[in-house]
DNA sequence: TGAAATCCTACTACTGCGGTCGAGATTCTC
DNA sequence: GAGAATCTCGACCGCAGTAGTAGGATTTCA
């Protein structure tokens, strides 16, 4: 019942560009300003690339941007990318075709709170745009007085 | 990002016990009505009795069933014990002492996204007492007013 | 005493997560 | 064109946690 690793590497890296929006930065600046394994972030990128979150340049002078301005891009949709989905419980999944997979699921009142919690997660991250984040984490920043961290 | 298997057992089983109670019920015929293995299940129901959620009785007669009556058993407490805290996230988590492990909590903006996310899980599990999901299951209906789930 | 039940410890198999490696493809600069 | 910088990509690996099993010890009731 928790992000993964994957998950927070992500919303870190998104977060990251988002403040440098629409600079283009390398991978290795990322893995370095957040502590995560280059080359595990490569795989996050890349995958996030593919989901159209992000666009990539190669070579020299390459590197990561976002596809569109933060605040068109959500937490959930980056995280649904590295974790997939949100599904709380095996009783709400549905199998191959339009049903349940939990034969109780129609009389079992643990379903309505399995979704009751899926729905509640899903509405912060997905009404959350990292434009909003960008902005907190300046806040911060900004309360600490001494430096600026991010250079924008 | 989702319950285990383990949790949804505890609750399952609770709720089994919520609908029969007083009565006391053995692990057999809890484990047969919901197609849990029934050797799982012992660890499982040992487990909430040792956290004071149930109370059993050995021997011929035996079973088990609720320690205090099911509007005062909640679906966060159950789900606490065998699933372990909600944290969502490592970087709001706490070292040894009172520090948050991530140094760079106090200005990503994400933490505070990870806080809402577990403050409104919890606050769902923690408020729906098995009472009500008893009610909800011998009702077979689905509530008003509940959460619109975002189509996956 | 014997059957029915919980209690308890130990073990196992498997999966997924976090992470690494090495090579390939592309682009820029000189 | 050479070489460096950078993303792309598939394969691999170790570990921890999850789900589940085994088997016996203990308690209780009839």
């Amino acid at each position: 019942m928790r992000i993964s690793a994957k998950g927070e590497y992500a919303a870190k890296a998104v977060l990251y560009l988002s403040l440098h929006y629409p600079k283009v930065v390398t991978i290795h600046e990322v893995a370095e300003n957040h502590s995560i394994p280059i080359k595990y972030l490569e795989h996050i990128l890349l995958a996030l690339k593919k989901a159209g979150l992000l666009e990539s340049r190669r070579g020299v002078r390459g590197g990561y941007t976002l596809a569109r301005s933060p605040e068109k891009i959500t937490v959930g949709e980056v995280l649904r990318v590295v974790d997939g989905k949100f599904s709380q419980a095996s009783c709400i999944e549905l199998d191959f075709k339009d049903h349940y997979a939990c034969p109780e699921a129609n009389t079992c009142g643990l379903k309505q709170v399995w979704q009751d919690v899926q729905g509640a997660v899903e509405k912060i991250l997905f009404e959350t745009s990292f434009d909003e984040v960008r902005k907190r984490t300046l806040a911060g920043v900004a309360r600490k007085g001494d430096y600026m961290v991010y250079e924008i």
